[in-house]
Order: structure tokens, then sequence, then C-alpha cells
RNA sequence: UGGGGAGUGGUCGAGUUGGCUAAGACGUCUGACUCUGGAUCAGAAGGUCGCGGGUUCGAAUCCUGCCUCCCCAGCCA
């Protein structure tokens, strides 16, 4: 992202930063950091705390660190590491040569473990994690001391370095931290500290047999890196005290921890675990289906980076638990693919229309604005023929009041062409409507009327013979309830997924122009809303992605009258 | 039930040294304009600041009871 685009919104992080640059805590030092776990794929929660951690630094004129948590073996993957910096880049942040790896500093974690062993703090413990979870006790009972709590110095300084040896299999032996069992904090009861896992590690292989747990490593991490600030979810508030405790004891730098409300958005969810059943029962076609709210999904359904970081802007940073509306992110798609989205004509249910006294094999070259928010977009050329296909949503037989498109004997325009007027409905044996005969004025060439007569209506059009031929993927709601999560008894969230979320229309008619346009391509398509050209496009057939439609108050007006 | 957090219009969210009619945004509803029923512009409605006491000339802001919601009992992060 350019240098600084400096946030002039606010939050309680940004007071805490402003009293330590005041008081000179950290010596007027800004360095936070972005911790994901290459476990899954990025989603448009983790762009919350994305530009939460790279936007605080901009703005203080500090740095942040792009770091993969990639503390356990068995989860995590490169292909996970590969998408996680792909995305991170696309939204728009850059960390120079600050990419760092919590697998970098297992020696010295694993030196920083041998510390506390020999001051005491810490002991290898035998019981089973069944028996660790009967010592540890409930939210309202103490734990008891395990049995192994005061082995010597020596014996637990031997049996570690025979952990990391590999002599003992999974799960027999563990490290654990000697705090207090008895605290009314369950993160203080003896946590876990590392544990025996013969698995090979994405990036150190098969070095080691042992592997350090989230709350031992976290906050080592963060020293190491001498971040100042280290943001984070709200559940970690009662780990808090569990890293300054490691810290203190191992007397080394202590950045200080702050704790933000996650992101939720109304009629989706936002678990990696369930974006995983998702995408393995078949509800979506994969991690980036264009209906997922992850980071590749977004930029699949046609989203630009600047309206995710507006978005994330926008929402602002709390403490409190809470639920944005997802109208808001329309919101800020809209505004931004309407500054920037060339506009097209595309008609995706065609409905034939025949301009009886057109000329038969005439071609007409009409100028088209390319984007009336921004001149410089110039202008481009659209044919126009006697046989058109404009959408079937513009034409009904017998309108209510409020319809004021085409219907029998009325006038309207066809955008950037003529004035044309319904003289005739042709219906086929079912009584379905095939095709519509019309008359144009001459007179109207371009749009306006020498008489200054108005229409109600414009309508989108495309020229039959010149049409390309392609598909148009529209996108729902992936759920019907704002809270997926709120469920009648003996179902699941997975009841609230909505059923028609895709509808696939394969017999559109696109302007010309927008043939060889490459995946990715974003644009208009006038009256319709913005679409994306998707990568499933072959040389045989364009594929298009509804990205989301313009606002729409007709839409609203019919859905008010259901 | 132990510990840790949070409660401001439909949804986010300012406000936190107590003091003008409790910001702003999204949503909703009007109207204007319009060759996209888009965009834009103008305006409106909507709040017992979780509840009850108290302090004070004056409280969303301070004190005090209570209520509700979220997180924690992985050798996950």
């Amino acid at each position: 992202m350019q240098e600084s685009e400096p946030l002039k919104s606010t939050n309680f992080i940004h007071e805490i930063i402003e009293k330590d640059l005041q008081s000179g805590k950290y010596q007027g030092r800004v360095h936070t950091r972005f911790p994901p776990e290459p476990n899954g794929y990025l989603h448009i929660g983790h762009a919350k705390s994305i530009c939460l951690n790279f936007g605080t630094a901009a703005k203080y004129h500090g740095l942040c660190n792009l770091r993969f948590d990639d503390t356990n073996p068995i989860k995590e993957e490169q292909e996970y590491i590969d998408s996680i910096i792909q995305d991170v880049r696309w939204i728009g942040f850059d960390w120079d040569d600050r990419l760092y790896f919590a697998s970098d500093y297992f020696d010295q974690m694993f030196d920083y473990a041998v510390q506390l062993i020999k001051s005491g703090k810490a002991y290898v413990c035998d019981l089973t994690p069944e028996e660790i979870r009967d010592y540890r006790g409930t939210l309202t009972k103490p734990g008891k001391e395990s049995p192994y709590r005061n082995r010597s110095v020596e014996e637990n300084l031997d049996l570690f370095q025979r952990m990391r040896a590999g002599e003992f299999p999974d799960g027999s032996r563990v490290l654990r931290a000697k705090i207090d069992m008895a605290s009314p904090n369950l993160n203080l009861r003896d946590p876990v500290m590392y544990r025996i896992l013969h698995a090979a590690h994405p990036r150190t292989g098969d070095k080691w047999r042992v592997y350090p747990m989230y709350d031992w490593a976290h906050g080592l991490e963060d020293s190491i890196e001498r971040i100042t600030h280290s943001i984070c979810t709200l559940e970690f508030e009662d780990h808090r005290p569990l890293y300054d405790w490691y810290l203190d004891q191992l007397g080394i730098y202590h950045p200080q921890q702050i704790e933000f409300a996650r992101l939720n958005l109304s009629y989706t969810v936002m678990s990696k675990r369930k974006f995983l059943e998702l995408v393995k029962d078949g509800y979506v076609r994969g991690w980036d289906d264009p209906r997922m709210p992850t980071i590749a999904g977004l930029r699949r359904r046609g989203y630009a980076p600047e309206s995710i970081r507006t978005f994330c802007d926008r929402i602002g940073v709390a403490k409190g638990d809470s639920t944005v509306d997802i109208a808001l992110l329309e919101y800020c798609l809209r505004e931004d693919l309407n500054k920037r989205s060339p506009r097209f004509m595309a008609v995706l249910r065609p409905l034939k229309v025949i301009i009886e006294n057109y000329p038969e094999d005439k071609t007409e070259m009409l100028e088209a604005v390319n984007n009336p928010e921004n001149p410089e977009a110039g202008t481009r050329i659209i044919p126009f023929s006697r046989i058109i296909y404009i959408e079937r949503d513009d034409f009904m037989e017998n309108p209510p009041k409020q319809f004021y498109r085409l219907a029998p004997g009325r006038e309207v325009r066809l955008r950037y062409a003529y004035f044309i007027t319904c003289r005739e409905v042709v219906k086929d044996a079912n009584g379905q409507i095939v095709e519509l005969r019309c008359l144009y004025d001459p007179a109207t060439r371009g749009g306006d009327a020498p008489d200054g007569r108005k229409v109600k209506a414009t309508l989108h059009w495309v020229s039959a013979f010149h049409a390309l031929n392609s598909e148009a993927r529209l996108y729902e709601k992936l759920f019907l309830k704002e809270n997926p999560n709120e469920v009648e008894e003996g179902t699941d969230w997975k009841s609230n997924i909505n059923p028609n979320s895709l509808e696939i229309l394969s017999s559109c008619k696109m302007e010309p122009a927008l043939k060889g346009k490459n995946p990715g391509f974003i644009c208009q398509f006038e009256r319709l809303g913005y679409f994306c050209v998707d990568p499933d496009t072959t040389s045989e057939k364009m594929v298009f992605n509804r990205t989301v439609t313009l606002r729409d108050t007709w839409a609203k007006l019919q859905k008010q009258e259901k």
C-alpha cells in the first residue's frame, strides 16, 4: 500500500499507543505483527487484523512483520503459507524482508525452556493426556499437582533432552511450566510447554521431535522480534498473565498485548473449521468459491483490495463482540467499483426484439460512454441492428403502475441507440412470450428525441447478430439467516445454508467488446451490477461472476409487494 | 458456580479530566436530478446511553447493587 494513506479513525488501541509514545515506553517505536497459523486460508476476519496491524504501524511510522505461527506441523502446510503470503500482499501490504516463522526460533525457544528447567520453573510430566485433564480441576474446583512436579533439575534436563532426541513416543511426556494448580485462571495450572510429535514440519523437516505449544511460543516470538504492541483477539485475554509470567521468569523483553473483538459478519460464518466443512461437503466449489468470505473467494468474486481496506477502516475496532451488517461491505464494494469499472451492456435473460421498421441488413455503430464517473475512460462503439435482445425483466404485458419499462404500446429508450415502441407480443403455443415486435424512431438516434419528448425508461440491449454468447454466475448470500449459528433444536448451522446461493445462466448475450477479457477483469453491466471474468473462462465460452448487483429500487419495490 | 471481558438508535461505533439539542457511517424512509429505477444531491424518522439506587446545580461518563451476553477445563491456535 502507498506508504501513508493514514487512518484518520482512532480507536482504543491507538490511544494506548499514543500514550506509550508520549511516555517513551518503547523509545518511540511502534512495531506490530500479523501472526497467522498456516493451517487454512485467510478470510475477511483476518483482513481486519491485517489492516489493523499493518495500518497501525503505518500510521505511527513503525513496522509490521508477517510472521507465521507454525508450531503445529500436524495441521500446517506449505500450500497455506503460500496462499497467505499472496493474500496479505494482495490486500495491499508489504513487510520488506521481515517475513518470519516461529520455527526459525525453535532453537532459541528450546534454550529458554532449558533455562526455565534450570531455575526450577518447568518439569517433565509423564501423566497421560486424560490424567492431565483430570488433574487440572474444573472452572470451580482447583487442580491437583502432578506426581512428577518435583523431579530434580537434572532428571528434568535429561528427560527433556531425550524427548528432543526422539526417545519417547507421542503423548508419553510433556514439558510443563510449574506455576499454580489452584489458580482461578486455568491457563496458569501448570500449562504444557512442549509436546512430543514425531511429525515432519513444512520448514524444519524432521529436525524436531518436540514442538512448542502456542502459549509458550507466542510471547517469545513477539519478544524476540521486539514487537511493541502484540495485537490479538479477545479469547487470548486470559492468556496474557501466562505470557507475562514466561517473559518475567526469563527476564526478557516484554511487549504489550492488546486484545480486540474479532469480526463477525451477518449472513455468513467465520471459522476455518466451518469453511473446511463447506468445501469438503460440496456446499461450495472450493476455498476460492466466490460465495466464500475468504480473501481468495472475495478476489474471485471481483472485490478489489481497496474496498476491503476501506471496509476494515470503517467498521472500527473495539472490545465488544459485534456483528457487522454485510450491507456495509457491499456498500464499500459498490463505492469502489462504481469509480473504477468500465461499463458494458449484457443481457442475462434474453428476450428477442424485432424492430420491424429497421432495415434488414443494416448495422450501425453507436458511441457509448465507458464510465460516466470518469470522463478519461473515453468512449467505445457498439453495433446495432434489426434484431436485438433485451432483458426479459424489462418487459411486462400487464405492468403495475410502478413499472415503467417496456409494455405493449409503450415507448422506451434503448441506451445509446433509439426510442422504440412495442407494437406486438408474440407467444408460443404455451402462451410464453417468445418475441416482441417493435418500431423505432429514426429521429432519436443516439438516444435523444429532437422534439424533446421524454421516455420513462432506458433499457440495455445487445444486437443479436453481434452478441457474444456467455455464461453468468449469479450469487446470493450463502446463508438464509442473519446469524447462521442460530438454529432450531436438533439442527446445526448448515440447516441455514441457502440452497439457491448460485444460479447459472448459460445463454447470456453480451456486447462483443467483452470478448477476450482476461480472468479478473472487472466491469459493470449497465443496470445489472458489477461482474468479473472468472478463471473458468475458456476460448469457447466466457464465464462471468456477478460481484454484486447495483442498488435496485425496483427490486426493492417488488420485494415489498410480496 | 471460579476467573477474564463486554453492554450507547435496526447494525457498527464516537463520546471516557462529569456540562451546549448523545458524533459519524451503513441500513430505512422522503424529495431533487438523471440516456444505468445506478451514481450524485438535499432532507427525515429512529436512542429510557442494560436495569435500579446514590453523589452532584448537572452523569453515557463517578460510586453502588443487580441483570444479560461472550471467552476459558486441547499434548489446537
